[in-house]
DNA sequence: TTAGTGATATCC
DNA sequence: GATATCACTAAA
């Protein structure tokens, strides 16, 4: 009983997303036919433009582009030259705001999942619920979420850097 | 703890 | 054109 997710599920806010979107699983199919699922471990939530720890704070600029663009849409940023950081926007369009999926199970780190995943820019804009090499799904559990503060956003400063804004599933 | 890595933004 | 920065990982 596994549910692909539309874009309505993403078109809501950035928090309701992140939280629910954590224990969901990641479907990846490969050029070869092989298919892996994970499940979602940790998520993380950027919102708008008065959120420090957000790309679109320092304006909107040919990177961030996409963030403000429509809900669903995969945005996949290299970080320190070497690794891949998914994240899928979510919100009303024009708005920049998405989950950045942080972690899955079998791995800690946000670019474990994506050299798991197979992602690279590659998939940088397309739609995450309309296209046959990744999608998510809802398999129907439930698992208990806590909160924590983000993570790697030091320069946000301390007034966005302690939201509590990153989920995790208790496993 | 430190090196490695490359796209992006920002400064000439 | 050049350089400073960055939401990280792996190796030690």
């Amino acid at each position: 009983m596994s549910e692909k997710l539309g874009e309505d599920f993403f078109h809501r806010d950035a928090l309701i997303v992140a939280r629910e979107l954590a224990g969901k699983i990641v479907v990846r199919k490969f050029e070869n036919g092989e298919v892996s699922k994970i499940r979602i471990t940790e998520t993380e939530a950027y919102c708008g433009e008065e959120d420090k720890g957000c790309h679109a704070s320092k304006g909107r600029t040919p990177r961030t582009e996409l963030l403000y663009g429509r809900p669903g849409i995969i945005y996949v940023y290299l970080c320190y030259g070497m690794h891949w950081l998914m994240n899928v926007i979510t919100g009303e369009d024009g708005h920049p705001e998405g989950v950045l999926l942080r972690a899955g199970e079998n791995f800690n780190g946000p670019a474990r999942l994506t050299k798991a995943l197979g992602v690279d820019k590659r998939f940088n804009g397309l739609s995450i619920c309309d296209n046959d090499e990744i999608w998510i799904e809802d398999d129907g559990k439930k698992f208990d979420i806590f909160t924590a503060p983000r993570v790697g956003i030091d320069y946000a400063g301390e007034e966005w850097k302690n939201k509590p804004w990153r989920f995790i599933i208790r496993t």
